[in-house]
RNA sequence: GGAGAGGUGGCUGAGUGGCUGAAAGCGCUCCCCUGCUAAGGGAGUUUAUGUGGAAACACGUAACGAGGGUUCGAAUCCCUCCCUCUCCGCCA
């Protein structure tokens, strides 16, 4: 959600970044400003009215405790047919203000003035690659060698729960396991909090991060309680401040946490699902950060090389691109992605995104800090996978594979899988 | 899940229909006094939002777990829900 105030006031740099991004709705803008003004305007009256009220009920407290009731009788009266007004208005209110927020909430947040305009993908920039595209064609894609060696059950999984729910076993399992501590404990090096969350989450909290309205069909819901399964731990981690107001020492909070993710991912078919492509739930590490909004540029870089400096420590071959204003999203200012080398398959594949949030997020959920006696300003926010493990699980299989087809444990995980092949 | 007791500002804690956006204490900030330290005195100290103002600020409105209701008037009465504590049940 972006601030109505900073709408009103530069509304063309608005409508020029939503058409950047893509979103069609332009004239939302003038819409909202529109409503905004009826809003303020019913607003006014209604205070108006009310403070005179207000003040009656206190001529008739005063006029009852001396006990003239006939004065008191009289003013009863005329108060009666202002508070009917005041009722009709305040219904009048709540539908403009209900239509006023829905309209600030389709408003997507601007981009950042380093980030490319573009449409499609082909505008993102290759900001930096690392490490050796393998290309030989001898490598085989991680299912062939998962399946040969049985670590990874669908049928099962499907058996048990359905597709998209796999269960890990042995080697793999372990592999996992490796790779989740690797990272965590990584964080921990430069200072970040572990931190282990719910993996249910109420709908005050969806709302929070934005996942409803209108996303709720990405998440498993759990009707009877009212709850929805996490589709990122970037859920319950930003909301976890949900509604605070901060001190200015407390920043900058930076969190890592790892949990499972669920994503009902309707609707997607063919080689983007083959093997741990893509699945109803998967393992990620997630980072997130709070800061101060003069910091969080910075904060967005740091956060990007930590996560390159995990897949450089795991020697997998990845790219870093800087996504286009069309590819960035509803509520990124500005946004990485990395993606990793998978040999097996020939094509680069998705295991972060790190994003700022700027105020965006926090406005939604009102997160502050305490700038000053008088002042609170918004934090903001940021956040990157560090990293989502189907993939890595995969990437890591198909780079160190052998050509008799074993898997080599890569160095840096030696230290928790003491041996040279998985 | 059952029974009981509760949910008030940064904290403790008053407050059962009007003079309470909220006593008192603690904490914190600023000022005064005091040759260190200690002690003392004074002022200030929730949030959101509207109007006016360049601003400082002024004046309103709303909020005492959340949402409804009764009333001219609700922290206070009624209803629903959420949460906390104690006991029971169940359980890792």
């Amino acid at each position: 959600m972006l601030d109505i105030t900073f709408i009103k006031e530069n509304p063309q740099l608005v409508i020029d970044s939503m058409n950047n991004k893509g979103e069609k709705n332009a004239q939302l803008v003038q819409r909202l400003i529109d409503k905004d003004e009826q809003w303020r305007q019913l607003v006014h009256q209604i205070d108006v009215l009310r403070a005179k009220s207000n003040k009656s009920a206190k001529q008739i407290g005063a006029l009852m405790a001396i006990g003239n009731k006939e004065e008191a009788q009289t003013i009863i009266q005329e108060t009666s047919r202002s508070k009917s007004i005041i009722k009709e208005l305040e219904k009048q209110l709540n539908i403009i203000a209900e239509k006023r927020r829905s309209l600030l909430l389709r408003i997507p947040n601007v981009a950042h003035i380093s980030v490319p305009i573009g449409h499609s993908e082909e505008y993102n920039q290759v900001y930096s690659t690392w490490g050796t595209i393998n290309t030989q064609s001898w490598l085989k894609p991680h299912w062939d060698i998962l399946e040969k060696q049985g670590w990874l059950d669908f049928e099962r999984g499907v058996k048990v729960t359905g597709a998209g729910f796999p269960f890990y076993l042995g080697p793999l399992a372990q592999l996992q396991r490796a790779l989740i501590h690797f990272f965590i404990d990584e964080a921990n090096k430069v200072g970040y909090v572990e931190m282990q969350a719910p993996y249910l989450i109420n709908e005050d909290s969806a709302r929070g991060t934005g996942q409803i309205p209108d996303k709720e069909d990405m998440m498993y819901e759990i009707p009877r309680d009212t709850f929805f399964a996490i589709p990122t731990a970037e859920v319950p981690v930003t909301n976890f401040h949900r509604g605070e107001i901060l001190f200015e020492e407390q920043l900058p909070l930076q969190y890592v946490c790892h949990t499972p993710c669920w994503r009902r991912e309707a609707g997607s078919y063919g080689k983007d699902v083959r093997g741990l492509n893509r699945l109803h739930q998967f393992e990620k590490v997630e980072l997130v950060h709070f800061v101060k909004p003069d910091e969080s540029y910075e904060t967005l870089e740091l956060l990007r090389e930590h996560v390159e400096s995990l897949l450089q420590k795991l020697g997998l071959a990845y790219q870093t691109l800087l996504m286009c204003t069309g590819d960035m999203g509803f509520t990124q200012s500005k946004k990485y992605d990395l993606e990793v080398w998978s040999p097996g398959q020939q094509r680069w594949l998705e295991v972060s995104s790190c994003s700022n949030f700027e105020a965006f997020q926090a406005r939604r959920m009102q997160l502050r800090y305490r700038k000053d006696e008088k002042v609170t300003e918004m934090v903001h926010t940021l956040n990157g996978s560090g990293l989502a493990l189907p993939r890595v699980l995969s990437a890591t299989i198909e780079t160190y594979q052998t050509e008799n087809g074993l898997v080599r444990v890569p160095d840096i995980l030696k230290r928790y899988i003491d041996r040279e092949y998985l």
